[in-house]
DNA sequence: CCCCTATATTAGCGTTTACTAATATTTAGT
DNA sequence: ACTAAATATTAGTAAACGCTAATATAGGGG
């Protein structure tokens, strides 16, 4: 074993230590699937892929308690998968960009087969 | 805000709560997320997208330590993400099936733009 | 100006997670 | 059978995570 690790294997190796170039990073592209790998996130992603939801419909929605919830959307939202804007006392959320979109509906699509 | 609760988030509190049918559930599906969350897994899957490997260059391509990368490996396979043939001594693994290979070019594809 | 509603933030706590080091298991070659 | 290589497992530990409860902030209406 210890000998055969081919040039084939350091081609592997290099692409993933310069993957900043063809992926955002091995670390920045699996912080995306750490935020829907938390099922009550998943569940806000999901509510919020029917539309844009204020803080307490969310809550109402997922069964969440405000605090929680209010917590999950600030990391989403640094994460950039969810976008916030101010209508006078609320605050209503949304799906940040259509990628998020793209990457969850795929998932869901071929998740009914895992 | 208390009285607005209407019917359609009514219906989406709903769809969440029955997502056992129109998903493998908001759980299991978060699960695979979460499994792709992981750095580490993330290297091992991206190394497995190029072909079958053994765990020794798997251990190499990554950068990690043998039992590390083992651990993550029975993870991996208990969900079904990567499966294991054994080859005389050694193991190889391989992405258990086309669904993972589309989940994650799609969010490769995307998370340039993230 | 005060109060109420909506949301955010913080601190503390228990659980989960990933790592290391050590050990066990399995198989190949001699 | 013995030994060495490849992989798996286990126990212990430190860090990360998510939750709750309490508190803070901010806006709107009387």
């Amino acid at each position: 074993m210890v000998s055969c690790f081919t040039e084939k294997h350091e081609n592997i190796k290099l692409k993933l230590a310069n993957s900043e170039e063809y992926i955002g990073g091995v670390e920045s592209a699996s912080k995306i699937f750490a935020m829907l790998g938390e099922p009550v996130r998943m569940k806000i992603i999901l509510a919020l892929m029917e539309g844009e939801l204020c803080v307490y419909h969310i809550c109402e929605i997922t069964g969440g308690k405000q605090s929680a919830i209010s917590q999950h959307l600030r990391k989403l939202k640094d994460s950039h998968i969810v976008k916030a804007r101010k209508d006078g006392n609320q605050v209503l959320y949304s799906i940040a960009d259509d990628h998020i979109f793209s990457i969850v509906k795929t998932a869901l699509e071929h998740s009914k087969c895992l």
